[in-house]
DNA sequence: TGAAGGAACTTGTCTGAACAAGCCGCCCTT
DNA sequence: AAGGGCGGCTTGTTCAGACAAGTTCCTTCA
């Protein structure tokens, strides 16, 4: 049992990416649509304003909304799980484990994951594979209560966060992002198959559950050219953020 | 004359940054707030729809919501304007115009910028620093109805954003921005000083006024270390997608 | 002591209404 | 023919109420 304005919204998304709707075309009225629908202005408005923050459509007061784009925005459970990304981007993601221990956390590990100093954490190393091409090397440290979950999985498993969902009931629910450029230390070079010092685009990310409970501290490093993150967003909403890095510290 | 959903946003923010409601806390209840700020329920649901957005507080049903971050995010109009996001940081940002001329538009920049082919471009080569470092190159191509603006602007204007706004009325009010990692090309290294091949973090952004008329297309090169892009997301929110490079196209 | 049950609380969804603010096109004037 | 102004349309903001669905915590029972 979707909500309504679920519904309403995947319709008018199925719509703008048919091509009924082309970009820069005005989308029919607010109170157009709540009689379509037989819902409710307020109801409505909740539905432009999900294809709003994906960045589908604009609006101004005063004029009738308009098309933006025609691209297909991903979930967010595709941005935690290179497995789940992969597959809906139709391609064949494997991953091999070349590290599985635990051991004591660092600083900055049990700072973020919220651990007491000197609790362990579990460490994977995992480099991660698009049909067949390595394309990134990701160092996860898992907080102590979820450790026994992410153990107990096969070696090939292909998705953790997927495998710890259905097993353990453990759900990914927000995720902070950190994203710049490194370069190639001389194992991500060996694994990656780059030279060493070439560019790195690196992604560390924070995963918490539906508790705010951090699950785990990860840092991706995807080799340059395979992949690029995408945000789009307006006036009102600003999900992407610079922040000054170390240099000028 | 600001909305009652947002002061009542910037007031529960405010309690948040200031440690009120530490990193883990419970905020008050909907009908709680509705009451202490004379509202409905529906005004305060707004106003904490836009701290869930901004990632500062997540919600569950049935529970009440919870604090997790208490750091500030930025605007829209800071991160497509380098100059205000510097100053909201408390950086001296500076830049040196290296060109500015109009030739014609390559068929990526048409496409991007919604022209016809062999329409004229502004082109704008800049070398960004902040507090007198280097930091970034840009090469931005303005479309031909905002060319004659921009090339209106004296040679050590700090923000051309800005100054289109204030002169021309010209605003952005959308974005799509992709993000990865490139070597440094040789004009690059010279500029940034640093090695040839040496990573760098990639921004190219579309700009679009209210109308998604695109205003301008621009390559932003950091040099590593400099700035670390951040985003923070939910489910059913997730602005940030990832998108395959050309390495598997 | 421990577990099951239920009541009270809280967020999620939806309605219908009203007014404000801004945009657009038509008509009228010059 | 060009320009200005007005009215209708559309989005933005706010309210009060209702029920659904999930959580929390206390009480009661085994």
């Amino acid at each position: 049992m979707t909500a309504l304005y679920v519904e309403i919204a995947e319709g008018l998304r199925r719509s703008i990416l048919s091509g009924e709707y082309a970009v820069g075309a005005r989308l029919p009225s607010e109170s157009d649509l709540a009689d379509r629908w037989s819902a409710s202005r307020g109801t409505v408005r909740q539905a432009v304003a999900l294809l709003t923050s994906e960045g589908l459509i604009g609006s101004r007061q005063g004029a009738r909304r308009i098309v933006l784009r025609r691209e297909r925005r991903h979930s967010f459970a595709e941005l935690h799980s290179f497995a789940q990304w992969a597959r809906a981007m139709g391609y064949q993601a494997t991953s091999r484990f070349l590290r599985r221990e635990r051991r004591g956390a660092t600083p900055e590990e049990a700072r973020r994951l919220a651990l007491p100093e000197r609790a362990d954490v579990l460490d994977v190393l995992r480099l991660r594979l698009l049909d067949g091409e390595p394309v990134m090397v990701e160092r996860t440290a898992y907080a102590d209560w979820v450790a026994p979950t992410v153990e107990a999985l096969p070696v090939d498993c292909a998705s953790i966060m997927d495998s710890m969902a259905e097993d353990a009931g453990i759900v990914a629910h927000y995720g902070e992002h950190l994203i710049d450029a490194v370069p190639a230390g001389s194992d991500d070079a060996r694994l990656l198959r780059v030279r060493r010092g070439s560019p790195l685009l690196r992604q560390r990310h924070l995963t918490s559950n539906p508790d705010g409970r951090p699950i785990e501290w990860t840092e991706d490093r995807y080799r340059a050219g395979s992949v690029t993150f995408n945000v789009s967003n307006s006036v009102g909403t600003a999900p992407l953020v610079r922040d000054p890095g170390a240099l000028l510290m």
